[in-house]
DNA sequence: GGGTATGTACGAAGTGTTTCGTAATTAATA
DNA sequence: TATTAATTACGAAACACTTCGTACATACCC
């Protein structure tokens, strides 16, 4: 079964953990709070929700029990693109593109890979 | 005042009136109801809803109020895409880029589309 | 061993979203 | 004019998300 999408705040505790690798609550926690501020137990009732749904996985075998995540960023990140695209852009991943280069300004190297990214697909079609 | 993200029933009332045009409540769910069940009350309920929160404006002069858009899809989409790029791609448009592009297929066209636009983007610079 | 620190589990409150039923009002019709 | 149809307004239920307080268990330290 697919894993559900995950919530915001959800997001924000994958971030942590795609970054560290498995983390306790503590860690996590002291991660988190560099950027928001948030209390423990918080963060404790959002990884035990997570591990419910199947976003994350837990080793209980220290007392301290060490999450990790059980979803990958890519495929997180196609999921939201993909609802996204669907939600708000009618399918068309062309109007999604070129709005988000407009958004935010990208550096010429970054222009330039997603040129070479551009070849590359043409090419294998 | 800036205008609130659009939830996701918000979202799919505005699509139809993005490409209605000004509707009526009528209108609007009988063109919502060709994609999902809804109810009539639920589509005026959002529709006055958004009224407060400036998504939409009406024109009360007729008995049955007519609904326009007050938010461009544009600009909503611009909204979406900032909010997701600093969600979870770490405010990198080059990552949700390259992401968007293996998601969805895009036809030669429409990669010719977008490489033109980083030609113009570079021009520029 | 007794007290402090650290950890998990659980419940519940607060908020926002989505949905629709019901009542009241206005227009159309027979 | 009386009935029916269409419309708006309003309240509230159902659900999900986020947050945290409290209770309880476990480890550490003097």
């Amino acid at each position: 079964m697919p894993s559900p999408l995950p919530t915001e705040a959800e997001l924000s505790i994958l971030q942590v953990l795609w970054q560290r690798g498995p983390s306790t609550v503590r860690e996590a926690h002291q991660a988190l709070e560099t950027s928001r501020a948030v209390g423990y137990t918080t963060v404790l009732k959002l990884l035990q929700i997570m591990t419910e749904k199947g976003l994350v996985t837990r080793d209980t075998a220290q007392r301290a029990h060490v999450y990790e995540a059980a979803v990958g960023e890519d495929a997180v990140q196609q999921h939201l693109i993909h609802t996204l695209l669907d939600q708000a852009f009618g399918g068309s991943a062309k109007k999604l593109i070129l709005q988000a280069l407009s958004v935010k300004e990208s550096t010429a190297e970054e222009l330039d890979e997603i040129r070479a990214l551009l070849d590359e697909i043409e090419r294998r079609s």
